[in-house]
DNA sequence: CTGCATTTGTGCGTATGTATG
DNA sequence: ACATACATACGCACAAATGCA
């Protein structure tokens, strides 16, 4: 389903929709944990956006707890199952 | 934790105390001339403020003669010893 | 070991929109 | 109208670490 395109005219910010993408994939298993998501440079190629908005995106995920970074490595899908949340 | 939290309460805005700890840090020698300033970035997560805010702290070191900013580089201490303003 | 591409880290420049006093 | 402040978003440049051929 490609009617996924970056709504920048939504009140929803494109950091937050790519973001929730990224999450679906997750949730769909799509992407599994501890694979690797798309770099920032994916992003800014996919969906046309700067890298500062990609890399909110990250950060967002990031700070849900979804997953983890590795400076010069890349951005993994972390294991929620026993998540220890704050929220 | 700090003794020194930014006042959002108080009459001098959040932009100038910031700028206030810089200058400072400058009087007392902990930031010699030619040293690196912290970042906006630094300043976003010490204090809690927005990048604009931040960035509205350095413009007014910049204004006031106290640092210079190198583009891409960061914003660096001046020697005001000699300095030759225009007040 | 060397060179190169990839990827994240860092830092500033700029602009827009919103909200408050 | 204006200053202050926050959030978002695009752009540019360079550094540093990693991984692989």
């Amino acid at each position: 389903m490609a009617e996924s395109e970056i709504d920048h005219e939504s009140a929803t910010p494109v950091y937050r929709q790519i973001a929730a993408r990224v999450i679906a994939d997750i949730e769909h298993g799509v992407l599994p944990v501890d694979r690797r998501i798309p770099s920032e440079s994916d992003m800014v190629k996919r969906y046309g956006v700067a890298r500062d908005t990609a890399r909110n995106a990250v950060a967002y995920l990031r700070d849900q707890g979804y997953v983890h970074t590795v400076p010069h490595r890349g951005t993994f899908v972390l294991d929620r199952s026993k998540a220890t949340e704050a929220e």
